[in-house]
DNA sequence: AAAATCTACAACCGCACGAGA
DNA sequence: GTCTCGTGCGGTTGTAGATTT
């Protein structure tokens, strides 16, 4: 025997609310309160389920609710809450003044979880998909590696195309982290039965160029140019990890980053790409803007206690 | 211009839990 | 202790509008 349902499914509506409805629900809760959901409907004169009327009152019209775009602090809050509590909403909206728990979820859903993923970070652990690889990698032979290896390689392929083709990657290198992308490409575009080596071909071509490229280079333009080999080939032969690219600074849980190594390394990028494209250029922002998200105090341990709005447990 | 696809978000569903009888 | 009820919560689905083909 199941519980009894909240209410009589045939007798009640269902989807979107009307302006009118909305009306009516205001005005009951104004006079009357919140108590009794149950009953609620049935004296605000709507035809709908108690469970229904809390969750558009909960949800979209009570009064001290922000409706509208999601500010970059916000966002900041949300990772940074996401990355402790994992999928907790309610905790995580109850740290976000007018936003609801369903609020951040959509939000999380559509948004930044798709922010994180393409930036290379797992969205479920917060680690860059690099360190997630290696930590598995260790427990593998190394063909079994290889193949890991590859299989990630197709799991990214829409992101390091996006990264790759949205910035034209300018350096005149023979060992670039450009040369490395166009291998990829390659990878690509390749048939099928010519992936299996195109991979292991494009690092044995370029084995001493992995682990000495950075970022700040001078010869370096583009936020893709150094994201990509950082984030895909960390199991590589001849591939160290290096916590240079702007979110491992704060992502990355691994014993391999100190952040003030970090730190110094993100201020000559920004002072590079300002002094190399301006201020204001559209790289500049982009890496600015993928720092500031993800900066090293992003971490909920560095959250002062008082920040907090409401405490948590 | 129309169809297909994508995106954002509102709404629903079912389960869990606490309070009170 | 147990049953019912009300509510909270997280996952999932539905859909309107925007964008792309």
């Amino acid at each position: 025997m199941g519980r009894i349902p909240c209410c009589e499914k045939d007798n009640v509506k269902r989807g979107q609310w009307t302006p009118e409805e909305d009306n009516k629900l205001s005005s009951y809760i104004a006079q009357h309160g919140t108590r009794n959901w149950r009953l609620i409907p049935k004296n605000a004169g709507l035809q709908r389920c108690g469970k229904s009327c809390r969750l558009r009152w909960t949800n979209y019209l009570r009064p001290d609710l922000k409706h509208g775009q999601f500010s970059d602090s916000e966002e900041q809050t949300i990772v940074k809450l996401h990355s402790v509590f994992g999928n907790r909403w309610s905790l995580i909206a109850a740290q976000l003044p007018g936003r609801t728990d369903n609020d951040v979820k959509n939000h999380w859903n559509t948004k930044l979880k798709k922010k994180l993923s393409g930036m290379g970070i797992d969205p479920v652990t917060h680690k860059p998909f690099s360190h997630l690889m290696a930590e598995i990698a260790t427990t593998l032979s190394p063909p079994q590696a290889a193949h890991l290896a590859e299989a990630a390689l197709g799991c990214f392929k829409d992101e390091v195309l996006h990264l790759l083709t949205k910035k034209p990657v300018n350096y005149q290198g023979q060992h670039s982290a450009a040369t490395l992308g166009n291998n990829i490409t390659d990878y690509f575009n390749c048939k099928p039965e010519e992936k299996d080596d195109s991979v292991s071909k494009a690092i044995q071509q370029e084995p001493e160029m992995i682990p000495t490229y950075r970022p700040w280079d001078s010869t370096a333009t583009t936020s893709a140019s150094f994201m990509m080999p950082y984030s895909v080939f960390p199991t590589m032969p001849g591939f160290q990890f290096s916590p240079a690219s702007p979110w491992s600074q704060s992502m990355c849980t691994g014993s391999t980053c100190t952040g003030t190594a970090m730190d110094q390394q993100s201020h000559q990028l920004h002072e590079k790409l300002e002094e190399e494209n301006g201020d204001d250029s559209e790289a500049t922002k982009e890496i600015r803007n993928l720092s500031n998200i993800f900066n090293s105090d992003c971490v909920m341990w560095d959250l002062p206690a008082d920040d907090l709005i409401n405490p948590m447990v």
